[in-house]
DNA sequence: CCATCAGGTTTCTAATGGAAACCAGGTGTG
DNA sequence: CACACCTGGTTTCCATTAGAAACCTGATGG
């Protein structure tokens, strides 16, 4: 687990868009943190974990997200390789998406962050009970 | 590695806040994402997991980071119990940051993910201009 | 002729992020 | 004395983004 790779300076043919400091901003932790780092695409990759789904379904089951959240974050885990859409010319018209390979990867390194939520969230819900009542002195 | 427990229902104490939906919005995952489910704090994290670092340091090292998202997002990690704020009152006052046990366990979850992001960016990279070659035709 | 379906897109507004200015308060400098 | 400078922030203002809700498309059934 080699800590000093974390922001290491590969991938040196992204442009640096912004004065000469290519080190941090376009290492891979970088860019797949600017990409899916976000909820909706961690939650979703995980709901396809679970089996190839139609938009109304991941509309109805993840629960909150919008219809252009849904929509918007869809294309770009298609376009990044790690969700497939299919479209069938049925009618109405049936989309389905489905995790791909690539994907799959990723929500497996995905899983120790959720199995770490599972059993350690109670501890940081406590954390912060302590901390506001430090707080409120 | 048990995916049907991704957005499992525990943590009941947690109120609903919205209509009756208590399954998906309320699963650990769920808070987890809704808590460091952004890129800020997850390279913090990261940064500090190299070892204990001041303000100032880390606002040099994390590239990009605004004074203002930096200082927000530090008493967040600090109010959830995964890094200290220690302050020595030496003049100009010198405020270190350091990561905590819980955190430490949070981030070696997060190094499966940092480790994928290093192997598996060119791919995505090339699954992009893959994709925008077959919308452009 | 109208409503309905899925799967979106558009529009408008509320919340968020970033840039830059400001602040505190103790020190050194002319 | 007046001033500038240090760290570690907070405040202000503006641009970007997320979310809610309305609209769109095109075939189909009542």
């Amino acid at each position: 687990m080699q800590e000093s790779t974390f922001l290491s300076p590969a991938y040196p043919h992204v442009t640096t868009s912004k004065r000469g400091d290519v080190f941090a901003r376009n290492c891979p932790t970088r860019q797949l943190l600017d990409r899916v780092g976000d909820k909706w695409s961690i939650l979703l990759l995980g709901m396809l974990g679970e089996g190839e789904m139609r938009f109304s379904a991941l509309k109805r089951r993840v629960d909150g997200i919008s219809q252009k959240m849904l929509a918007q974050t869809l294309r770009t885990l298609e376009r990044d390789g790690l969700i497939t859409r299919h479209v069938e010319p049925t009618v109405p018209v049936s989309v389905t998406y489905a995790i791909t390979p690539l994907g799959r990867e990723l929500l497996s390194a995905l899983q120790w962050l959720i199995d770490w939520a599972e059993t350690r969230m109670g501890a940081v819900a406590q954390a912060q009970v302590a901390y506001d009542l430090r707080m409120a002195d």
